[in-house]
Parts: structure tokens; sequence; C-alpha cells
DNA sequence: GTCGTTGCAAAGCCTTTGCAGGGAA
DNA sequence: TTCCCTGCAAAGGCTTTGCAACGAC
């Protein structure tokens, strides 16, 4: 059976709080606010836990790595700011996947990474 | 000035007999059949400086890692295969950028990853 | 002969794993 | 008390780097 312990506590607020999909750095501080003691290999084995039971999705970011994000949450494509660097969740989704793919090929699910300036770096 | 080696031929006619994205182990296996002594040293070196001049592109894969490929090919999307581990690249581009980000983004270029099961795997 | 390139080994990230102690139930 | 979970340290992949020898020019 599963415990609650204080560092469990603690990453899944962390995700019911983000806004926006969180690397393993911004996990691991975030959590040390709440438990001090927090070890990255805690939150590794907390977040592989909470992928396999479905509560968070891994995305593999290109330029920014592995991020994480709460699966109750539409589909959406991911934006990355080459200034500010940081990564956006776009409301949406403007891909069909009937179109994108040969005669013969089945599309399950797919992934849109888009990359430029976002609208705070316009300027 | 940059000087002719087998191991950096080999590395780049590799590049262009292949059709499909490549891993760098898929480069490194194949270039020992030209080059037995080539090492992985030498072929990430390679890789990184025929990146900077833009012969030849990073695609990071969320399944498969880092693949490359020729810079000198039609925009496209890549497709993995769940069954026979393949990555293809689809002809054409089915996402509209313009559309694809909100108001006040700017969108320079993007990246589509598309997951399921191949033609050949269907059956 | 010069100096860009290579192979080898070591080191750097990111992530996983082994282990003994600690704590939830 | 049980045994899941944690922190720490070590180890595993992938990629980069230091270095001496090699080889293109």
């Amino acid at each position: 059976m599963e415990r609650k312990t204080a560092q469990r506590y603690a990453i899944e607020r962390i995700f019911r709080e983000a806004e926006q999909p969180l690397t393993v750095d911004e996990i691991l501080r975030s959590g040390q606010r709440y438990v001090p003691s927090l070890d990255r290999a805690t939150v590794y084995r907390n977040l592989k836990l909470m992928v396999s039971k479905g509560q968070i999705r891994r995305v593999s970011h290109p330029c920014v790595g592995a991020l994480f994000e709460p699966t109750n949450r539409a589909h959406h494509h991911h934006f990355h700011c080459r200034l500010c660097n940081h990564v956006f969740e776009l409301p949406g989704c403007t891909l069909d996947e009937k179109l994108a793919v040969p005669e013969g090929f089945i599309a399950e699910q797919h992934e849109v990474f888009l990359f430029g300036i976002c609208s705070s770096c316009q300027m």
C-alpha cells in the first residue's frame, strides 16, 4: 500500500499549483521549500510513480529536456521562447492527425513543439 | 583550414545515402564499415561540426533520443512506429504556424512527432 | 613542419539503483 | 511491528573534453 509522505505530498502540491510544464530542477527546488531535505532521487522516484499512475505526463522537449505536467489538462502544444527560454502551453490543437500521416499509417497521438518569441519578449 | 579525413568522408557519405534520420549508434556502426577504427568521440565531434555548418540537423526524438538528418531536405514531420520502432520522415507539412500560436506570439519553426503504427506493421 | 583530427580515457550531465535507516500505518 | 519510502552514494547511459600521437597539407 502506498504511503503519504511529506515529500510526496509536496510534489503533488507543486503540480496542482503549476501553470506551466516543470523541469526536474524546478520540482526539486520548489519541493525543498516544503521539505528541505528533499532529495533528487526521491523526486525522480515519485515522478516515475506518478507517470505510471497516469497523474502526470513526461514530455521530452528538444531544447529544455524533460518536462512534466499534469494529465488532467486538455491536449495542447508547447511553445518555447528563445529569448526568455520559457515553455508555454498553447490552448487548442491545430493538427489533424488524419491528414498528417500517409495512407496506411495509423496515428495514435502526436507532440508538437513550436519555437519563436513569446508575446512578452516582443519589444 | 578543415581537413579531409577518411572518418569525416565516411560520415558525410552515410548521410548522403541515408533515407531516414540516423542515431549516433547507426552512424558509428555504418562508419566503422568504412573506417574500422572510427571512434564514438570522433562521430560526435564531426556531427557537432556538421550541425554548426548547417549540413545536418539534430532532432531530439522523445522515444528514440538524438537523431540526425541532412538539412537539404524539405521540411517534414516524423512518425514513430511503436511496433517496429522505426522513425519515418513524412512528406509535406500539415501544420499552419500562424494558426498554431496565440496572438502576439511569433512562431519561427516547429517540430511535429507522430506516434502510432506504420503501414508495414498493420497486419 | 604545422596544426587540424583522431583514438583513448576520463569526466560531465541526467537519471536510475542499492542499501541501510527512518517513518507511516 | 511491518515494510514502504527516503537520503546518500554509487553506478549507468549519453555526450563532451583533455591529451598525446597521427596525418593532411
